[in-house]
DNA sequence: TCTGGGGTCCTAGGACCC
DNA sequence: TCTGGGGTCCTAGGACCC
């Protein structure tokens, strides 16, 4: 509990009310595959996929624009056009399960280069205007805007230009005293839009939006408080403190509370340091232990080598060496192992993981392999590492025939 | 009709130490 | 000889986010 202030003023720790912007790129890679395709500028394409499936239409020169119908496989959407979503299709959703809503619906493979490229440009458009931002990510930030004199509409105003002259794309823009609310303001008037929330608007814009929009609340809590009986932040909000710690856990159920009344205390992160680093593969098909055992080796030496670059060319190594499964039944397992020292060479996070791997009983089919390594410290950048020398003979974790 | 890949944080139990 | 409590580390799983 906060102590009262003797001002009566409800002041956090003293301190001063701050204001906190949320910046959101819209349907930002699909936005950025319509600066390469105008054409496609008002029609549903969807972003997704694995690597290209072409099925021979391309190979002529013709290229052939995919749709959504033509997919086969597994995959998920990560980004869609407005138009798109207008017909029921979302990012998260599976490809399959999208082409049913609109099968005429423009498919576009993700290129993450690209994404990235316009994503350091937004964000160097920003910061020469605001220095603290808090990256969240390829396509938002948080903004504090406590230090400057001008309102808040303009202010925007001018970053959405920015950001616009730099890229050719738009943005969305919420307002607020922290950033669970900038972050639920800059929803609000998707795309292009623009909102500020002033003290006293939380009942009257907020209270009445689902529980959903609060960045925090998933599927399975949201599911859980639709079963109390509670839909809008205001339920939430009006709900007894005592009685959302008694279902949720005392740490949870206080930040419901709380979130729902608008509090956050969260300060801006600006500086950035990784705590894990991994790699992880979805097969095209479900992968058989002893069948696939040669495949599957391959696959996790891989996932293990590309994990060992990522960590050289972030400078980390790691103590703690872990593996993920999934399998075909979607059941998920991890384990993991702590070394005495950090490591980041291929073979000796192959050799943990190894072992980590020989502690999972393989009796069904694998869909997912990945490779994690955490409780990162920095190696002191030496010049080139010299390249580990490969292994001669693979330990193969995966049982015989 | 199934459900990607890269992360973070939280919980909870057991080991171990003081 | 018995009892206890706190702190930290390790491991596994799960919710959630972009």
């Amino acid at each position: 509990m906060l102590p009262a202030r003797a001002d009566g003023h409800c002041l956090v720790d003293g301190m001063p009310p701050r204001r906190i912007a949320h910046l959101d790129m819209d349907a930002f890679f699909a936005s950025v595959e319509l600066l390469r395709y105008p054409q496609l500028r008002g029609q549903a394409v969807a972003v997704g996929g694995r690597r290209r499936r072409t099925d021979g239409s391309s190979t002529d020169g013709a290229h052939r624009l995919a749709r959504l119908r033509d997919y086969v496989g597994r995959g998920v959407l990560t980004t869609a056009t407005y138009e798109a979503r207008a017909l029921g299709v979302s990012s998260g959703m599976g490809i399959m399960k999208a082409a049913r809503l609109a099968p005429e619906a423009i498919l576009l493979p993700a290129d993450f280069a690209a994404y990235r490229h316009y994503s350091r440009l937004f964000k160097a458009a920003v910061a020469s205007i605001v220095p603290t931002i808090e990256d969240r990510g390829i396509d938002e930030i948080y903004l504090d805007l406590s230090e400057f004199d001008e309102q808040s509409r303009p202010l925007a105003q001018s970053l959405k230009e920015a950001v616009r002259q730099a890229t050719g794309l738009s943005c969305s823009i919420g307002i607020a005293a922290n950033k669970l609310l900038a972050k639920m303001c800059s929803d609000l008037d998707k795309p292009d839009g623009l909102t500020v929330l002033a003290d006293d608007e939380l009942v009257t814009r907020i209270w009445p939006l689902p529980v959903r929009k609060i960045n925090g609340i998933g599927p399975k809590a949201g599911e859980r408080l639709q079963a109390m009986g509670v839909q809008t932040i205001g339920d939430l909000a009006r709900t007894e403190r005592h009685l959302l710690q008694q279902q949720f856990g005392a740490g949870y159920g206080a930040w419901l509370h709380d979130a729902a009344h608008g509090i956050d205390d969260r300060p801006l992160i600006t500086v950035h340091e990784p705590k894990s680093i991994s790699r992880e593969t979805t097969f095209e098909r479900d992968l058989d232990v002893r069948h696939d055992r040669q495949a599957l080796s391959e696959i996790f030496s891989e996932l293990c080598e590309r994990v060992a670059d990522d960590l050289r060319r972030q400078g980390y190594s790691g103590r703690t060496i872990g593996i993920k499964l999934r399998f075909a039944d979607f059941e998920t397992v991890t384990r993991d192992q702590t070394l005495p020292m950090a490591i980041g060479e291929a073979p000796a996070i192959r050799r943990a993981a190894g072992e980590c791997l020989r502690r999972v009983i393989l009796d069904r089919r694998l869909r997912l392999l990945g490779v994690r390594v955490s409780a990162l410290s920095t190696v002191a950048s030496s010049s080139a590492p010299a390249p580990s020398p490969r292994q001669g003979q693979l330990a193969l974790e995966f049982p015989d025939d």
